[in-house]
DNA sequence: TTAGAAATAGGGGTTTTTCCCCTTTTAAAA
DNA sequence: TTTTAAAAGGGGAAAAACCCCTATTTCTAA
């Protein structure tokens, strides 16, 4: 019997052999390799030394090329190859952000073997695995937040160097504009982000990893 | 051929089981039974219904209770039984914490299958396994700073109240202090952590897990 | 036993940074 | 051509940071 060609990526290799041969238990399954990361996918795939996977089991968070940037490229060049996202994160954005990237579905590493193996094979019947509580999550999300606040190169650029010892004006500095230029990107974030000092923007921007600390 | 007994500590089912169908390949071992967090450990050895292991494939966080605490309690009423830590962190404090409370080796979670075997094999042979990573980092925290920076309770206290929006004036009505002994613990752990400011406070408090975002 | 650290608590005051409300200029977009 | 946006900046109030100072208490070592 034909089985369904798998990747593994994640950037724990211990844990990826670990899924891998998991999922080589399953009937319908077969995994051709593990990645490391986006990265390390990007090869395989695009090399065609290996045939290309119809499932790819994929971790968010991963360093060099991570699961959401990973997700967005296959959705462009490969958009027949159906991503699962497997996850510790269950907050509500990584979630999001993988599902908007094209992820056909969502699982959390706490889930049982038996999940996995029914997320696989309902992702090879249906196209898509959604459970209730991502289903109740997109809900909440687009009737509470619409969208999550979007910003800018240069905001992200000034968050993250709100995020060291610098002072505004070290900050300007760096960024090469006037300091009253700063006090206008802090003062907009801070009505935008709903905070109220520098220590509300640093906390944010570590909470919604534009900083990692 | 007798085979160790082991189990696999680890909130992530998905992983504890992957892990756990892992080592039951290796020859020379037996996974008997996995557990989601410490508490469900300290059941199933104080119950007595399962033989107890021989190593125990710890996983460092987790929560109700983390692999610290529920290493540091197998110390104390279990010694014979090893702990190998197996963690995604590589940070030095959560390796030193893991050794403090007693564990016999420290793995990372982005090790070969092949050195988790090997681990097992050298805890069982010699008591212990450590790699040279482990060993030289023990060898840097003990010459290097002695022991790491000591906080007191209520520098603790303050520090988290910190990284929140509150005014020193604010965090210094929540402690019942006056503001000016605030400004005191404040300046005083300016020097102590090195930094220069409240962000610099953040900072430390985020990454020594004093606060968690 | 007593002098002297060391930790805790606080006072007063100066300088710098941060914050909030404004306006103007410039450039791009509709 | 009007509208929008980014960039730059003024004035002023509040907050934070940094300075030097004193008075307890407690523990410790001469």
């Amino acid at each position: 019997m034909h089985k369904h060609p798998v990747f593994v990526v994640d950037d724990h290799t211990l844990l990826s052999q670990a899924i891998a041969q998991m999922v080589n238990t399953f009937e319908n399954f077969n995994v051709v390799t593990t990645c490391k990361n986006g990265n390390d996918l990007m090869q395989k795939i695009t090399s065609k030394e290996i045939p290309n996977p119809e499932v790819i089991l994929m971790d968010v968070n991963m360093p060099i090329m991570n699961g959401i940037e990973a997700t967005e490229w296959l959705s462009k060049h490969h958009p027949e190859i159906k991503v699962l996202a497997l996850s510790v994160e269950d907050d509500d954005s990584s979630i999001l952000r993988m599902i908007k990237a094209g992820a056909v579905g969502y699982l959390l590493k706490d889930s049982e073997k038996s999940v996995l193996e029914k997320a696989l094979n309902e992702t090879i019947k249906n196209g898509y695995y959604h459970t209730k509580e991502v289903a109740n999550l997109l809900v909440r999300s687009l009737t509470k937040e619409e969208s999550s606040i979007q910003l800018k190169e240069k905001e992200i650029t000034f968050l993250k160097l709100a995020c060291t010892e610098l002072t505004y004006k070290e900050i300007a500095d760096r960024m090469c504009l006037s300091p009253k230029t700063i006090d206008g990107y802090r003062d907009n974030l801070f009505t935008k982000l709903d905070v109220k000092n520098r220590v509300g923007l640093v906390i944010y921007a570590i909470k919604n990893k534009i900083y990692t600390p």
